[in-house]
DNA sequence: GTCAAAAGCTGACGATTAGTCAATAGGTGG
DNA sequence: CCACCTATTGACTAATCGTCAGCTTTTGAC
């Protein structure tokens, strides 16, 4: 066959592309059911009821089915950062607005919490292809882009000024590592209760303010109830029921 | 066999602390040498000579290996949390003098790193015994109280000033949480050095500045050299040849 | 409608490796 | 020297990833 009729053909490709999100369905339910070590290819096989080797077709191997769920993921998140940063208000508030969102995302998306931390492991990364890497990586680079963009334009106006020799990358990354720690504490660490961290997500808020009024941003976290804000917006922007 | 001589126990006993402390060190190389899934226990009894079946006598399973390497190297951090911690001086000095061993552990203990990584993936975690997992809690809990200390003090001479509300523990949380996501995000993000953070661990330091700025902690970054006194007492407390 | 070729699907199989346990070696007290 | 007990062994089982030869379905020319 030299070629086939267009429209049989997309019938086809849509059937596969179905079918590759049902597997990824099916992935994220074992995942959060039984953990990493429980994510089973006989067991997505029977679940999708196609077999093992069709499985095979679509993903390279099992990491690859991590990444592609670890993309997904990060490709709703980057729709989440992107209307936080629309937000209409001063810089810092909009990057108070993109904290709401990612308070947001990891409740929406429990299970991403799970993937990224093995995906991330560098003996399972390596064994993924450079294609799948690159669609997660470009995510990741665009949710910083969107994040640095809003400290430029805080610069421009001059609500935030920076010591000279440092760049507006600089306070992503504080950020970015903030609220990359104290989510991988909350969800692993068995030692923070006990030590009166109660409300782990409050403590991060908190923080975040003491970060950005050290770094001089107005209006400072004294002159606006970013607490305040961060919980509306949330209900505003970010319900769950606008992510399912 | 009701008693036996204690000296000949005694031997036997050092014998076996011996070979467990060689498992821990063949396991570490294959670890940094090739990775999680490089770890292999066949291999580690090739390279101990000794059978499968004795490793399995000091340890349950593959996991309770990694939990026993990552709680050495937690032990030996306490150590220089501690060492770090008795520094004579203002006590947001101190803090950074913890700083400055939290950055010195990391380079030596370069394992540790991976081990932690995947030791915190929960499904994993769950596979180790209730014992191993005490005993590395423990390490964690004593670094918290250690560095929760130097707060109080610094709360109790009037160089920090919390808001009503907020307790000392938050402000350790949101260091604790700053360095793992900067230490994570470093050893495993592949689009940082793209957007401009050439040197992470700068910019760990200034953000943790920024941080105890927002704090209020004095002196303020502006009136201490913090990133000096970083640099010489990791050469003065913590080469590389002190924790060998 | 028929048929040959292409595409899609399958599940038994090979390979790897964690963990077990019956058999064996080695040491101890009498 | 023997009876007994502990330490060690490595062949074996079980779980599971990834492969591929062969079977089934679809396609499109006639």
């Amino acid at each position: 066959m030299s070629t086939t009729l267009s429209s049989a053909d997309s019938r086809k490709q849509r059937e596969i592309r179905e079918r590759e999100g049902r597997i990824l369905e099916v992935a994220r339910q074992q995942l959060l059911c039984s953990g990493y070590l429980g994510l089973n290819m006989d067991r997505i096989a029977a679940e999708i009821e196609y077999s093992k080797g069709t499985i095979y077709q679509h993903f390279r191997n099992k990491e690859e089915i991590l990444v592609a769920l670890a993309t997904q993921a990060l490709e709703t998140r980057l729709l989440m950062f992107r209307k936080a940063a629309a937000f209409e208000g001063p810089s810092r508030v909009r990057m108070a607005t993109v904290g709401a969102a990612a308070e947001a995302f990891v409740e929406h998306f429990a299970h991403h919490f799970l993937v990224e931390q093995v995906v991330r492991v560098s003996s399972i990364w390596e064994k993924t292809s450079p294609d799948r890497r690159e669609l997660m990586e470009s995510c990741e680079r665009d949710c910083m882009a969107t994040t640095v963009a809003i400290v430029h334009d805080a610069v421009a106006d001059g609500s935030l000024v920076l010591p000279a020799g440092h760049v507006p990358e600089e306070l992503i990354f504080g950020m970015w590592a903030l609220y990359q720690g104290a989510q991988t504490i909350a969800h692993t660490s068995h030692t923070l209760a006990e030590i009166g961290i109660a409300d782990p997500i409050a403590s991060l808020r908190f923080n975040q303010n003491r970060v950005l009024d050290g770094y001089g941003w107005r209006p400072l976290s004294a002159d606006f109830d970013y607490y305040q804000h961060m919980n509306s917006i949330k209900q505003e922007l970010f319900r769950h029921d606008q992510f399912a």
